[in-house]
DNA sequence: GTACTGGAAGTTGTTGGACAGACTCAAGCG
DNA sequence: CGCTTGAGTCTGTCCAACAACTTCCAGTAC
């Protein structure tokens, strides 16, 4: 895929480095004259394997001071996905299960009648693959996706996007959902927060949801008052 | 927050650069030489603030050739926010509602005495900052995403972090939610498609969140026949 | 003994220049 | 017209140096 250039080595080097010497957040990395010494390569190409790897928030450049590790590559590599492969198929379900009924009941308020043929493009796609081929995947994705997109609402797209592992989508959609900051009710949200809190401590599995719902809904009252 | 290093600067004039000739994708940028005489700044800033734009997949080097725009950063910055910014602040919180709510009764249900404690810090965290500063933004999605952690999901994660913006968190997370098959029920599962395509094009709402939570249900099943 | 000061050493940030390898494009040749 | 060739351009890599900053320790003042 990608030329192996002098940086890339570079750059996995430094999380070889990482990962065997096992250093931990916080820990200084060799500098970068000691990495080139060590690769048998300029200081510049070593450099800019370590822009690349700031840029992934895993290493972090202090002036004068060096490079530390930010958060261990490994955790991505190693301990996350053989642990949680099985979970993350079967979680992957549960997630869509919430998001998706919602996402077909807003689709089918919403659909307009473009959307509604593609939709059933995507299904005429998916019954002639079914028919000739042994594997549909592809459609079977597209016109689920098709649906979600019908709920004409971004968010929705982005996080089905997510969940399906299409990263260069979610990039490329809007990245800033905007964190617009409420008034400060800041009294009344706090309180909405404990009682959040407070029924996970109890392991209260309604009062949880409902909380959590009625907070996000009074946070959105807060956001824009004008709307409903 | 971050330090305007040059390169720092480097990066967003290019980002300009792109936008205010409205470059196109498969455009090619100026070349590094020049860009370094229209900002001012050695060649060796340039190519840092290139790396990075590369890796964040809006440039692509072809050696001998020049720079090239891969996906124009202004879709996610101009074209889309505007358009969408309202829908989209309104967008995510719908779907927050659904996921988030969801998210906190299974928070309840599965938190570990270890969770709790970080959704407890997380609160006094939140409300420390609160009582100090105007804002506590950064303590309110703390404290929010702990909650979502403790699903013990990392799909909920992943979808959290794609709808909240943080786009750094999604890719270091397991990419690939694999897409195991599952086995050629292809009769029924053309049948499902169907049920949930007629309720949308009825604009049955009910039905169509129904039949679509049928069909993921019934996919979970085929998928692993043992687990319940 | 403790607290402050100063400086030396080490590290990242930035510069300019240099060369190799690869690509582009057009002039020239068959 | 089609192909080759060569000049010009561009990225990839290297080097040597200086600036700005941090760390740490020795030495001094109290």
């Amino acid at each position: 895929m990608t030329v192996q250039r002098l940086a890339d080595k570079a750059y996995s080097g430094i999380v070889e480095i990482i990962k065997a010497d096992s250093l931990d957040v916080g820990d200084r990395l060799p500098s970068e004259s000691r990495l080139a010494e060590l690769f048998g390569i300029s200081r510049t190409i070593v450099r800019e394997a370590l822009v690349r790897l700031a840029s992934d928030g895993i290493t972090e450049a202090r002036r004068g001071a060096g490079s530390f590790v930010k958060s261990r590559p490994s955790d991505r590599l190693m301990t996350f996905l053989p642990m949680a492969e099985l979970s993350s198929t079967l979680g992957s379900y549960e997630v869509r299960f919430v998001l998706e009924a919602e996402a077909a009941r807003l689709a089918a308020a919403r659909r307009s009648p473009e959307e509604m043929a593609e939709i059933q493009f995507a299904l005429d796609q998916l019954r002639a693959a079914m028919l000739s081929n042994e594997t549909a995947d592809a459609e079977d994705m597209e016109l689920h996706r098709r649906i979600v997109a019908a709920t004409a609402n971004p968010a929705f797209t982005l996080a089905f996007d997510a969940l399906t592992g299409d990263i260069e989508r979610v990039m490329r959609a809007g990245v800033d959902i905007s964190r617009s900051r409420p008034p400060h009710v800041l009294g009344a949200m706090l309180r909405e927060h404990e009682m959040i809190v407070e029924a996970i401590r109890a392991q209260d599995c309604d009062g949880a949801a409902l909380a959590m719902r009625w907070h996000l809904w009074e946070g959105r009252k807060r956001l824009m008052p004008g709307e409903l």
